[in-house]
RNA sequence: GGCGCGGUAGCCAAGUGGUAAGGCCGAGCUCUGCAAAAGCUCUAUGCGACGGUUCGAUUCCGUCCCGCGCCUCCA
């Protein structure tokens, strides 16, 4: 069964290209654009960011692990950078190093695998004024009285096709834009020219004939994805508020520029809402990540709760949906302890990623949810199938608990899921409470339940439940 | 105004031209001194409204109502 995903330019689902099995150097490229780091991701931003990390195992699963090339940037030198770090009275570099930071940690509470390359658009700063010299020479490009550059528009005939939108369209509702320095409305940016009073000190030599200052916001993904993924990519992604102007603009500049075509297959994930509206930080409604694990919601839950709509609908969310993905967690837990015990396994085995992608075409696996992952990533139908236990249309599927154990270790790494996070974290029991809690055990064991209530109520008062078990007790802080 | 998406049980959410997955909540049961946890079972004659096509429509077509997004800050 072929891997198929919905693709902005042709409207339709179309299978990925596979990398060719004779020829080890081939590569299925994939290039997600990343965050602009100047302050932390909201739970918005990372929907995105976890449907291509599932997107990413997915194709890992399908071509291999080593027949991927993902590539996700950094944003660290824009409009919003700049006016962070002038804010702050701070240098650029170390307020993007503090977000690129603060980005990594809540990837990686996210179980987020890491892409294979993150450039920086200030460590492309040579590439990006090599493609704006070339689109100079080769007429789409212009320099503006001040000294910035601008794309051409008209002079690319294919425009607005991605986005739907067409030229005039731009110009009429356009009326906003900085026009003073364009030769028309729907140009854009390549390289704007230094303003000392908003620019601090961020400036760089410019393309031949243009002032010295930094490039446009567009440029960077063309040229860092030309860089380290080639003229052509195999996919690019990203959230649909950036298929236009930024994916539009990207695809100009690249076109122009190489001769060829840009990107082969374009998916956007959509929009995750909250209370109705565009979570977004310019109007001010949304969380991050420490917003939420600060209330005591788990980074799985959170996951778990971001992944159970479908990637390409928006998504309304909401404290209810994560109290919900707690429950579902545990039960999943529970699913995969019982099916690592029937099958004489450890957790360690469960996350073996070596292993589950050693067996990845192995027949028994083509069931459990993978097959909706396959088909146009659609998670919540992959985790309806993953607790309904229902074998899907694939036959051969092993039943034993060994190929059981298979099915649900590789659905839960596609997902991205762990469901055993180290527990180190958990809170110190005190002393005295575990004094309580072994008293209680005691009375308990001597059948004196009058005393052992009374224990336990002394020890819930305290802030902790004590759970008991056949062969002892556990005890957690009280939620 | 232009372009696009969606409306499925109390909440969330898949899906299909042939009679509604799953999760949460709730209820019952099993287990347990009692709790908790866990397991099992139950919970939409119904898929925004009205028409049309069809043997048959939640699924296709049309009209309408409601919600959301994009149209140079945005994942």
């Amino acid at each position: 069964m072929a891997l198929r995903l919905f693709d902005s330019m042709q409207r339709e689902l179309r299978e990925l290209r596979r990398p060719d099995s004779a020829k080890p150097e081939d590569l299925f490229t994939f290039y997600n654009c990343g965050p602009t780091v100047y302050a932390p991701a909201h739970i918005g931003n990372f929907r995105t960011f976890l449907v291509n990390d599932v997107l990413r195992r997915v194709l890992e699963l399908e071509f291999g692990a080593d027949r991927i090339k993902h590539v996700r940037n950094l944003t660290d030198v824009d409009d919003r950078t700049i006016a962070q770090a002038q804010k702050e009275g701070r240098p650029l570099a170390e307020i993007t190093r503090k977000w690129t930071e603060i980005f990594h940690l809540d990837c990686a509470s996210l179980n987020c695998l890491p892409p294979h390359v993150e450039p920086t658009a200030t460590g492309h700063i040579r590439e990006q004024v090599n493609m704006i010299e070339v689109l100079m020479e080769k007429g789409n490009a212009y320099r503006a009285p001040d000294g910035s550059v601008y794309f051409k528009v008209s002079s690319f005939a294919d425009y607005g096709r991605l986005s739907r939108i067409k030229e005039r369209e731009l110009k009429v509702t356009n009326t906003l834009a900085d026009a003073d320095h364009k030769d028309d409305l729907s140009d854009f940016a390549l390289w704007k020219a230094y303003k000392p009073t908003e620019d601090g000190d961020v400036k760089w030599t410019g393309p031949c004939g243009a002032e010295p200052g930094r490039p446009g916001w567009h440029i960077e993904c063309s040229a860092m994805s030309k860089k380290h993924l080639g003229d052509t990519i195999d996919l690019h992604t990203g959230g649909v508020d950036l298929l236009f102007p930024h994916h539009e603009n990207e695809i100009a500049q690249s076109q122009c520029c190489n001769g060829t075509t840009f990107a082969r297959h374009w998916y956007h994930s959509e929009h995750l809402l909250v209370n109705g509206t565009t979570m977004s930080k310019s109007k001010g409604n949304f969380f991050t990540l420490s917003d939420l694990t600060s209330k005591g919601y788990s980074p799985m839950a959170i996951r778990l709760a971001l992944l159970s709509g479908h990637p390409r609908k928006q998504l309304n969310f909401t404290l209810d949906s994560l109290h919900a993905a707690e429950s579902a967690l545990r039960k999943l837990q529970s699913l995969a302890d019982r099916t690592i015990a029937a099958a004489g396994k450890t957790t360690a085995d469960f996350y073996n990623t070596a292993e589950i992608l050693r067996h990845r075409s192995a027949p028994e696996l083509a069931s459990r949810g993978l097959s909706s992952l396959r088909e146009d990533l659609n998670t919540p139908g992959a985790l309806g199938e993953l607790f309904s236990e229902r074998a899907t249309s694939d036959s051969g599927r092993d039943d034993s608990p060994i190929g059981e154990f298979r099915s649900l270790a590789r659905i839960i790494h596609a997902l991205g899921l762990n469901l055993h996070p180290a527990t180190a974290a958990t809170a110190e029991v005190p002393a005295s409470i575990k004094q309580l809690a072994e008293q209680r055990w005691a009375a308990k064991a001597a059948r004196d339940f009058k005393a052992a209530d009374a224990l336990r109520a002394e020890i819930s008062a305290a802030g902790w439940s004590m759970l008991d078990r056949k062969d002892g007790f556990t005890l957690e802080p009280k939620k």
